[in-house]
DNA sequence: ATTCTGACA
DNA sequence: TGTCAGTA
């Protein structure tokens, strides 16, 4: 039997990853269309290794976190490259998808005290017709 | 069977 | 991104 399961393999077949991260192949092929993955190829069929995989991982982390695309790709240029200065770039967007996320926030505070507010009032009216 | 590219939704 | 087509 396989001991390691958690891939402990050098190869994947774009099969493996999509069935891995339970994504469509056609998700993998759109990433790398924009330049977030660049697989090796045999021919022309894609051949990915485990720094592609540990991309992938961060794509998806990248999207959970709701981040575009093109965010991630910054980040992942930075990720492999030159680090430095380039980071900021990376603080810069978390700040501004923390900022996103707290307007959001309070907005939706706003409208559930707003809707309280109605639901108090109405429920202190006398019983009316309908 | 599987994958690939391109096109359309 | 899903899906379909026509290949290799």
């Amino acid at each position: 039997m396989s001991p390691a399961t958690t891939e402990s393999r050098d190869l994947f077949a774009i099969a493996d990853l999509a069935k891995e991260f339970g994504i469509s192949t056609r998700a993998i092929r759109f990433y790398e269309s924009k330049g977030l993955l660049a697989p090796e190829r045999v021919g022309a069929t894609r051949v990915f290794r485990r720094r592609d995989r540990a991309r992938l991982i961060l794509i998806l982390r990248g999207k959970r976190l709701g981040f575009s695309l093109r965010d991630i790709s910054d980040y992942l240029s930075l990720y492999d490259a030159n680090r430095s200065q380039q980071v900021h770039l990376l603080i810069d967007k978390v700040d501004e998808r923390l900022a996103s996320l707290e307007r959001q926030r309070d907005d939706l505070e706003t409208t559930i005290n707003e809707l309280r507010e109605i639901k108090k009032l109405t429920s202190e009216q006398p019983a009316r017709s309908r």
